[in-house]
DNA sequence: GGTTGTCAAGAAAACGTTTCATTTTGCGAG
DNA sequence: CTCGCAAAATGAAACGTTTTCTTGACAACC
């Protein structure tokens, strides 16, 4: 049992060797196609088991220009939520008999470029990415010049693309029509750069609503920046003071709830007495928050899962096609956090339901 | 711009064929190693930036034995914490030019030795897993015959890997002997099973301090099952049912605290006052949960940085060596959750600081 | 001025597969 | 018994690199 050299693993000639045939038999037994006699199959299956032969899948690679690798580009996997996107789409993508290959872009331009070049590198045969700005058509072309498969998460461009989406403008639509309706009239969304989709498609249904309902609003209480906790923090904390302070604040980030919540306790302020509070995405610091945070909530499972499907499609079919676009509905969920201008809010509720 | 069958991408002949140089030569070139004249290695630079020349990994790989690949298997991406492990650790690998595979094992057995043998058809050079038992020989055998460098997380077993492991023991202990000295005689421990090493290592934490303390414990008290938030929830509601009931509560497990907190709520009981409570890993929800909720603290990002680095050091230097064995201190934070016997709690702390 | 020595570059042999063209085998029909 | 044909198996080429072995050129040394 003492860690000495290991002889090299099997190859497929040794294989070939031990039971008698040729390489091109053997290659055939492992991929189970063209025609062989069930006799030759049987020994040469014995052999592969006792060698515990497994065929190089670096050899098979270079050979068959086929990597069955995935790679997947995102900003951050430690980021809320986008562990459960990188978990479904591996769920799908590994019962098919695919690696994920995941990498950080950190949302730094030069570090996607950098990406784009080790994905080529090792001929990767599609990409799942968010990228950090959609409106960069040189990197777009770079992409396009891959030759693979390229599905967008939660991106609107490149249009030749596919890609998946969240449909924020309809839920941002929802958040703002049932804040106007407790009678909400100074409504602030906070949200990442305009350059993104996400950010666009809460800044339309925001608008909407307030077009629909004829409200006037203040494009102040539109606040750009990131998707992050700390611009939370510093925005809410900028617009909670003074007098002519929002009643309402929508989180339009993952991740920026935290730091909407400090700097709400920051400034002394009661929730929702005070001021009425919209999260992004469900999580157990919204529903066990006292008060409980509403949010407009989605599944990133869900949208993990059809990315990788999309891909998949690609890969297999081979046929160019039309762009395919996903739109993948979100859902209000109103609790506590948010209550009518003027009235009391109603009594804490008390939560005894078993967990998901 | 449309998007017709893409020529293929150059090649190393190619380059060389342009640069009118032999394919030893560029090889040389690229790899930086050889001997090769100023002047040729400027014409041949030139062509490869025209031809966006890239080396193909696959075809390096299969010559060179080395697939620049390290392999992280874990239970899965998506549960609390790991997400960080997995950043931090991706962040020292890809800077030394490796690609980080990840592999969700679903704590199964069956699938975490399908991923072994993904692995070894993809020739990795290195792997970080947490396996699901310590106590799996054969399994522990296949993993020794990948015959690549082994890095554990959060487990001490096998013998012959390196580790790095977190000390859940002197946490435990901490954590214990805290609320001994608030007058708890009867505190509860719940985690996974004892198979597994935090789990092994929380109890004897848990045992040393009531030993120091002269304090007699009730085994019925240490609750053994997984990890997970449902576990949690499932045993807090037996163990707080009744006059027996532990005044104290210590969660040893990530991402059981949801659990334990919407039990607590649907018994009825407040905290601390009816019960203390001391969660595992700081969260938005310990820090944010009114009152805070007390945690025995530590960076998973840390130990992403020590395992990626354990395993760099066995890939380069080669020399097999002892194995190494990192133990990675955890701090506890006491908060408003963890109250004296028979004392009012202090007041609910205001949170002021900006996030971090 | 021959013998070494060093350095640059080329030629060719791997690496472990898949695939394609070719040969062998088996077998029924004439 | 021979022919023809399909099925089964073989052999060799190719995939894109790295690496080893040669060769050639040129300078240095006694």
């Amino acid at each position: 049992m003492k860690r000495k050299a290991e002889q090299s693993p099997p190859t497929i000639r040794r294989v070939a060797e031990l039971a008698g045939v040729s390489l091109g038999t053997v290659s055939r037994v492992v991929n189970g196609k063209g025609n062989v006699s069930a006799a030759i199959r049987e020994r040469v299956t014995r052999v592969i088991e006792e060698t515990g032969y497994k065929p190089n899948l670096a050899a098979q690679t270079m050979r068959s220009r086929v990597s069955r690798i995935v790679a997947c580009v995102i900003r951050d996997i430690s980021l809320a939520g986008f562990a459960q996107f990188v978990r479904a789409a591996d769920d799908v993508l590994s019962a098919a008999g695919y690696t994920l290959m995941l990498y950080n872009s950190e949302g730094r331009p030069a570090r996607e470029r950098e990406l784009l070049s080790v994905i080529s590198a090792r001929r990767a045969d599609a990409l799942l990415i968010a990228q950090h700005s959609e409106a960069d058509d040189a990197f777009n072309r770079e992409m396009q010049s891959l030759g693979i498969p390229v599905v967008l998460i939660d991106r609107e461009r490149p249009a030749w693309a596919d890609a998946v989406m969240l449909d924020h403008r309809a839920g941002t639509r929802a958040v703002t029509e049932r804040l106007l309706a407790l009678g909400h009239r100074r409504i602030a969304l906070l949200t990442g750069s305009p350059a993104l989709y996400p950010a666009r498609a809460r800044i339309a249904g925001y608008e909407e609503a307030h077009a629909a309902a004829g409200v006037a609003l203040d494009r102040r209480l539109i606040r750009n920046g990131t998707f992050e906790s700390k611009f939370g923090f510093e925005e809410t904390s900028m617009l909670l003071y003074g007098a002519q302070r929002p009643t309402a604040l929508i989180c339009g980030g993952i991740d920026m709830l935290p730091g909407i919540l400090r700097a709400t306790r920051a400034r002394g302020l009661s929730i929702p007495r005070d001021v009425s509070i919209v999260g992004s995405m469900n999580s157990d610091l919204a529903d066990l928050h006292q008060p409980p945070i509403s949010v407009e909530d989605w599944d990133y499972a869900e949208v993990g899962r059809i990315a990788a499907n999309l891909a998949m499609r690609r890969m297999t079919a081979g046929r160019p096609g039309e762009p395919r676009r996903v739109l993948v509905p979100t859902r209000v969920m109103m609790r506590e956090s948010c209550a009518a201008i003027g009235k009391p809010p109603r009594r804490r509720r008390v939560d005894g339901a078993p967990p998901t």
